[in-house]
DNA sequence: CGCATTTGACCGGCGC
DNA sequence: GCGCCGGTCAAATGCG
């Protein structure tokens, strides 16, 4: 959008006649008016620059959410493309369980995934992973999601130079969850939490509630991910860590935070700008007189 | 003092 | 059989 300047400053400097009180109250009059026309129209064409900076923040956020989907996907392919090799000898493996699922998205298969599909049985627990946004200069592994882990160890893996952590649920007593929490090795400002089993005690939070924070007693969440738990209810299995479910739900947390990001520069730049402050008290004051008028 | 975290040691699976 | 590596254990440590 080519930017665009809008004279709103007021010309408000009236200076009274000194002689002739009646015919200066006409004048002023007369010149009240015209400004409240001017302004009237200036308001107008505010609204039409309005309209036009949210069509094209519109247009903006479709730009960026197609380039974010595409990123994402990119990274997929490149985290497991490596490994791509290793996980099609475990496909053949598990093809006759998992048939037509497993060989699609055999191509987003990811280290943890391969070790589940090798131990993959009617039995095993139920494994899922979260890719939790954050920030990268933040180096804690804490994930926040309604249940209360206890921490039991921290590795590094070979193929990742940041630790992971080893949780488990304490949340109730004899819970056979686990979780583990790394860093991606391409964008380190996303969080890979993979849960394994199935909880067996109830969520005590509606929504999960997905933050990454600086200390263990965190109060703040960063990032909300409109995604439900693993539950026993929930027919997800591992395989659901690829579906179009998920990818949508990572993709409206990415999205919600580059809103929430658009939507603040938009207010700070705004506020910031002497002429939209000018422009805003005009519009108040405008619609105050109007208001009178009736 | 109790609980959670840290961290080095240990174990078991897997590939060569 | 050996070494590598991921996962787990448990003693040490820190914190409220």
């Amino acid at each position: 959008m080519e930017p665009t300047c809008v004279d709103t400053s007021l010309n408000l400097n009236i200076v009274p006649s000194r002689n002739d009180t009646i015919v200066d109250t006409v004048v002023a009059d007369q010149v009240l008016v015209e400004e409240l026309e001017r302004l009237s129209n200036e308001n107008k064409r505010l609204n039409e620059k309005l309209n036009l900076m949210c069509d094209n923040y519109v247009a903006l956020q479709k730009h960026l959410s197609e380039f974010s989907h595409t990123n994402f996907e990119n990274e997929l392919a490149m985290m497991t493309q490596s490994r791509k090799r290793k996980a099609e000898s475990i496909e053949k493996n598990c093809m006759n369980q998992f048939g037509y699922a497993i060989a699609e998205s055999s191509t987003v298969t990811t280290d943890h995934e391969e070790t589940t599909f090798k131990h993959n049985n009617i039995n095993s627990p139920k494994i899922s992973k979260v890719l939790v946004p954050t920030d990268a200069s933040n180096t804690s592994l804490y994930v926040r999601d309604g249940y209360q882990w206890r921490k039991y160890g921290q590795k590094v893996t070979r193929d990742n130079p940041s630790p992971r952590a080893y949780f488990k649920c304490s949340f109730a007593p004899g819970c056979p969850v686990k979780k583990k929490v790394q860093r991606s090795v391409e964008d380190p400002s996303i969080l890979v939490t993979t849960y394994e089993g199935e909880h067996n005690h109830p969520h005590h939070q509606a929504q999960i509630q997905m933050s990454s924070t600086s200390n263990q007693s965190e109060t703040t969440s960063t990032y909300l991910v409109p995604i439900s738990s693993p539950s026993p209810k929930n027919p997800s299995s591992t395989l659901d860590l690829v579906t179009p479910r998920k990818l949508i739900a990572i993709e409206d947390a990415q999205k919600s935070s580059i809103q929430k990001l658009l939507i603040h520069q938009m207010a700070t730049s705004l506020t910031r700008d002497p002429n939209f402050a000018t422009a805003l008290a005009t519009a108040i004051s405008g619609k105050i007189m109007d208001f009178e008028k009736r």
